[in-house]
RNA sequence: GGCCCCAUCGUCUAGUGGUUAGGACAUCACUCUUUCAAGGUGGAGACACGGGUUCGAGUCCCGUUGGGGCCA
């Protein structure tokens, strides 16, 4: 079996690339590779009136940029309806399935109704009864018809990898539609279908499915198909614990590179949501994770997205990075930032990635950089609100102005060569480092924190850095 | 309304009948540092409840409660 593992996503087009459907799409990727499988990806699109090829679109590019490729597909269920159409007639055939002529709003205004008044409804075969006369009488007026299956009278039951045994009453699965009136067969048969096809072999889903499964098992046993083995993920919520959607505002994998998260951070994050190693191991690489991974050892549970553990490991993930790949990585977004322009990107590499090196530490994500780094590119920054109050003052000013004095005469401006300077500077003014490093640091940067000050100094350069302190004395003195 | 799924720190989880209930994020304190961050050390923090089964239950069974999902 092991070499033979064959498993799917099978997507809706929505417009976005939702993390669960990202989430589902890895777990059946990491299994697929655990066991040297294969991946497929089938694009669910029989609901015409949604799909374009924009959105389909947006599915392959969320793929792409977590790294999961697949082996086979993209298979599209609008381009197979002939397929479907022969399964469900063998079914009619069969007498498995009928046609029903009931009015889909009608039926609608009933279940409404009823659960309105708090009770149950489910469709009560009145087709299934029909007479021949009032049959052709029917098909004479041309009423729109579905095909329904014809659920037989025994419980079903089957066994799920994560949840175990399940079971269900044949009495609580109605007459299900099985092709609507237009000929398109519905996602119950489709998958059936489909599954059977593609030689599936272990149907990997999340939880909100699993009351289709009983359904699909129907189908497999009336249409006399083998039958898949099931696992049914649970659920990611959103911080009020419902199901992560839209409204949640962070459902879009997409959203998180813009948000400047390393996709393998985001792989690595989604791989534990659900899912352990079963040992402390947490920050793994995606070879790692493929081969610890288990079906058996997913968490039934529903898990809450935790952007905050995200972010943490995005920032793991960065300070692990070369600088170099960092400065890779920076560059839509320094452009973006309008920190640089695209070629001084290129010609300014170096730079870069020497800046990458200072600040690596203090990023979770790639946005961070322009908080973080802004100063080195930009020489008409903001200061700090609270810096300004602490450092604003004439004491400050006439001891910067002292020291830049000093400081102008230094010949070749290395970090070395500048704590000298700054140390010297403090002992002969009776000064602790500290107190003229801070506000030197302020001046420089406009921030109270950052990475050391020499280093930071040497980055900037000299001249850059004696207009800066200038701009600051002189603005006091303005 | 019916059916289904789930239940360990705030969050993600380990645990598979005998553990001081472990780890991670977040949080707090201390430490390191020119600062911020990162790091290090430490603290606080959980088995939803009630019945069984058992010498013994977070672990097995039943129920309750709570949460979630599905119903072309």
């Amino acid at each position: 079996m092991k070499d033979s593992v064959r498993v799917r996503i099978a997507p809706s087009p929505t417009g976005f690339f939702h993390v669960g459907s990202a989430r589902t799409a890895l777990y059946n990727w990491l299994f697929a590779r655990h066991h040297g499988g294969r991946f497929i990806l089938r694009v669910e699109d029989t609901d015409v009136v949604r799909s374009s090829t924009e959105m389909i679109s947006v599915i392959l590019e969320g793929l792409k940029w977590l790294g999961i490729n697949w082996d086979e597909g993209p298979f599209f269920q609008s381009e197979r309806i002939s397929i479907y159409t022969k399964y469900v007639q063998s079914l009619l055939d069969k007498e498995k399935a009928y046609y029903c002529y009931c009015d889909p709003d009608e039926l609608e205004r009933e279940k409404q109704a009823a659960y309105k008044r708090k009770q149950d409804w489910r469709y009560d075969r009145r087709c299934l009864n029909l007479t021949p006369a009032e049959r052709a009488e029917k098909e004479k007026q041309k009423i729109p018809r579905v095909v329904r299956f014809l659920v037989p009278d025994e419980p079903v039951s089957f066994f799920d990898i994560v949840h175990h045994e399940i079971k269900r009453e044949a009495e609580d699965i109605e007459d299900l539609v099985i092709m609507r009136s237009n000929g398109i067969p519905t996602y119950n048969l489709a998958c059936v279908v489909d599954d059977y096809e593609m030689g599936i072999t272990h149907v990997i889903r999340a939880v909100d499915h699993i009351t289709n499964t009983p359904k699909q098992i129907l189908l497999y046993q009336a249409l006399g198909l083998s039958m898949p083995e099931y696992a049914h993920l649970p659920l990611i919520l959103g911080e009020d614990k419902s199901k992560l959607s839209k409204r949640h505002g962070a459902a879009s994998l997409m959203s998180y590179k813009e948000k400047g998260y390393i996709p393998d951070a985001v792989l690595n994050y989604l791989s534990l949501l659900g899912w352990s190693p079963g040992d402390d191991r947490e920050v793994m690489t995606t070879q790692d994770i493929i081969m610890a991974f288990e079906l058996d050892r997913i968490n039934p549970s529903n898990a809450v997205f935790d952007e905050q553990k995200l972010e943490w490991m995005n920032g793991q993930y960065i300070y692990a990075m070369s600088d170099g790949e960092l400065c890779d990585r920076l560059r839509p977004f320094i452009v973006k930032y309008n920190l640089l322009d695209a070629e001084e990107v290129e010609s300014k590499k170096e730079f870069i990635v020497k800046v990458c090196s200072l600040v690596k530490l203090r990023m979770k994500t790639l946005t961070d950089f322009k908080d973080v780094a802004g100063y080195f590119f930009d020489d008409d920054f903001e200061y700090e609100e609270d810096g300004l109050k602490k450092h604003y003052n004439t004491d400050t000013v006439k001891l910067l102005n002292d020291f830049l004095s000093r400081i102008e005469q230094v010949e070749g401006f290395t970090h070395e060569a500048i704590e000298e300077n700054v140390r010297g500077f403090a002992e002969t003014n009776d000064l602790k480092a500290r107190q003229i490093i801070h506000p030197l640091r302020f001046a420089v940067t406009g921030r109270q924190g950052g990475p050391g000050l020499f280093e930071t100094m040497e980055l900037i350069g000299k001249e850059r850095c004696l207009t800066r302190i200038r701009r600051f004395i002189d603005g006091f003195k303005g």
